[in-house]
DNA sequence: CTAGAGGCCTGCCCGC
DNA sequence: TGCGGGCAGGCCTCTA
């Protein structure tokens, strides 16, 4: 699901809800997520909600008494629901609020996760995470010298965690396109020009995204309900065997890293 | 250390 | 109409 622009709408949508609220209590219906749910999320109980921040595709609703972390995994998503509202199914986590409001956490694959990180330190999940993607510590001149020392081709790159994060299989395709080039490339063969026009793509279309509210395939709503609108603006993901936008030769599919990949073979070299 | 493969889950779509 | 196979937005873990 959610790569960084669907995570990103997620918390602009939930914050103006949360921010400055008190957790009433916390209901868990489905406590096996991709880990437990640990026990210390009950110590939301009473806490006052001060910040929802964002790092990666991970959200961070921080208290005075401890940080709650949760990722949507691949099928995730969050709602603002009124109190008394029917739980469906898959519906597994839900923070009541005190202003009548709860966070409903809805994860039919349960790949997704509810983690506990305690006041000033860092968990596990985020502690060997590389710089975001629309941060200045994202740039073509490291991404150059990083390059340099992997066997791998750019589409793995820029999908890697550890170089970059919140790049997910939609958003690498779609940049790729942006940028001009083949998925499979080397990394190490990029020019500086080159990682400076994919930077450069990589942050426009993650900008455009979440100014469409992110892209819904399936699974994936805004915080009201809605879907995601960048779906429409797609050119090659999920569209083999169809013409490309923009010089109409068939967009092809091709497996990297065991990740299905898009590509123009005429607008992508 | 890196790179590649497997696995976690449910739901949906396709072909028989 | 029913059923098995394959596939799906992520990412941790294991192996070589």
């Amino acid at each position: 699901m959610p790569e960084l622009p669907e995570v990103e709408v997620s918390r602009l949508g939930i914050s103006p809800y949360l921010v400055g609220q008190q957790i009433k209590s916390i209901t868990i219906r489905q406590a096996q997520l991709r880990w437990p749910i640990p026990k210390q999320l009950q110590r939301l109980h009473g806490a006052t909600i001060e910040r929802v921040i964002r790092r990666a595709k991970y959200l961070v609703i921080e208290t005075a008494q401890g940080n709650a972390i949760i990722h949507l995994g691949m099928s995730g998503s969050l709602r603002i629901v009124d109190l008394g509202l029917t739980p469906q199914l898959h519906d597994h986590v839900d923070l009541i609020l005190n202003n009548g409001k709860i966070l409903r956490y809805h994860d039919p694959r349960r790949f997704g996760a509810w983690l506990w990180c305690e006041k000033g330190s860092i968990h596990t999940v985020m502690a060997q995470l590389g710089p975001e993607p629309l941060s200045d510590a994202f740039n073509a001149v490291d991404m150059l010298v990083k390059a340099k020392k992997r066997v791998i081709t750019i589409k793995q790159m820029i999908m890697d965690n550890k170089i970059v994060v919140g790049v997910g299989n939609i958003y690498a395709s779609e940049s790729l396109f942006a940028a001009g080039l083949h998925p499979a490339t080397e990394a190490k063969a990029l020019t500086l020009s080159q990682w400076q026009r994919l930077v450069t793509e990589i942050k426009e279309v993650l900008h455009k995204a979440i100014a469409q509210g992110g892209t819904t395939l399936k699974d994936f709503t805004q915080v009201d309900g809605r879907p995601g609108y960048f779906a429409q603006e797609l050119q090659v993901y999920g569209r083999a065997g169809e013409q490309c936008f923009c010089c109409g030769n068939t967009i092809l599919s091709q497996v990297i890293a065991q990740r299905n990949t898009f590509f123009c073979p005429h607008c992508q070299q």
